[in-house]
DNA sequence: CGATATCAGGATGAGAATATCCTATTATAT
DNA sequence: ATATAATAGGATATTCTCATCCTGATATCG
């Protein structure tokens, strides 16, 4: 469903918000949720400048939400990574369809995809940061 | 969502299920879904291997589908390339995912993956190669 | 100040997915 | 029979994702 780095990125992120504001080191973190460190660096940078963390540099240094986690729909960790915007979605690969221009698949995909859609514009951080530990 | 290999699969099927059981060549059809030509050769025969289509040889070879239309659901040509069963579609990427051993996201992204599955599983070839021509 | 911990980010490598090429096999038409 | 048209499938090339490595910048602690 989603690539591998926005994965990593869903899994930093979620670790992150149930640390209640405090910051935390790429290293922990990577160690936490299971993934490559150096590859989990480059990936909350990206986070970084796409609004999403903050990060602070130097000793005691680490990585916060740069909002509320409630503030912060799934969407925004998941888009600098993978575009899922519904256009995007068409089950044919086409590069534009849409109830205009339909791909033979439309009619009967689109509840799907609107669902999709609707999961990750509505869903926030804080929805399924409060869940498990684990993931 | 799916590969590309995976919609060059899709995209080949509904073609050859427009043909109303007339055998259609490798690379007529991959010219009327517009993809790479000897790629698809392999894609079609990857779906001979499972069951999907039959491939016969020789002048006015081709392929056509194993079944009738309304007998293939759109898991069946997808499978041979992704694995979208339910278990491999968890959104933080654990290795299983369910009920008994949910992930943090699992109880808010279980109906929109239950939605994904049944598409795939109840959706025939017959049900969207009905609509339009393109795609 | 100086040592150290930490993020920032460029350069590079490994492997998977995608794409191309070529040969073998098989059926049909003449 | 022979030529031809088509699938079958191995070998190879290309591209992109994932991952590692290294250096620079910056904040904190003593």
């Amino acid at each position: 469903m989603l690539s591998q780095t926005a994965e990593y990125a869903l899994r930093a992120v979620l670790a992150i918000a149930r640390g209640r504001g405090q910051a935390i080191g790429a290293a922990a973190l990577a160690k936490q949720v299971g993934v490559p460190p150096n590859y989990l660096a480059k990936t909350l940078n990206v986070l970084v400048r796409n609004g999403v963390l903050v990060g602070a540099r130097g000793r005691n240094g680490g990585f916060r939400l740069a909002r509320r986690a409630s503030q912060i729909p799934l969407l925004d960790v998941v888009t600098p990574f993978d575009d899922i915007r519904p256009g995007r979605r068409c089950l044919l690969g086409r590069p534009t369809c849409s109830d205009q221009n339909p791909c033979a698949a439309h009619q009967r995909w689109r509840g799907v995809s609107q669902r999709i859609g609707d999961f990750f514009g509505e869903t926030t951080v804080e929805d399924v940061s409060a869940g498990s530990m684990s993931g």
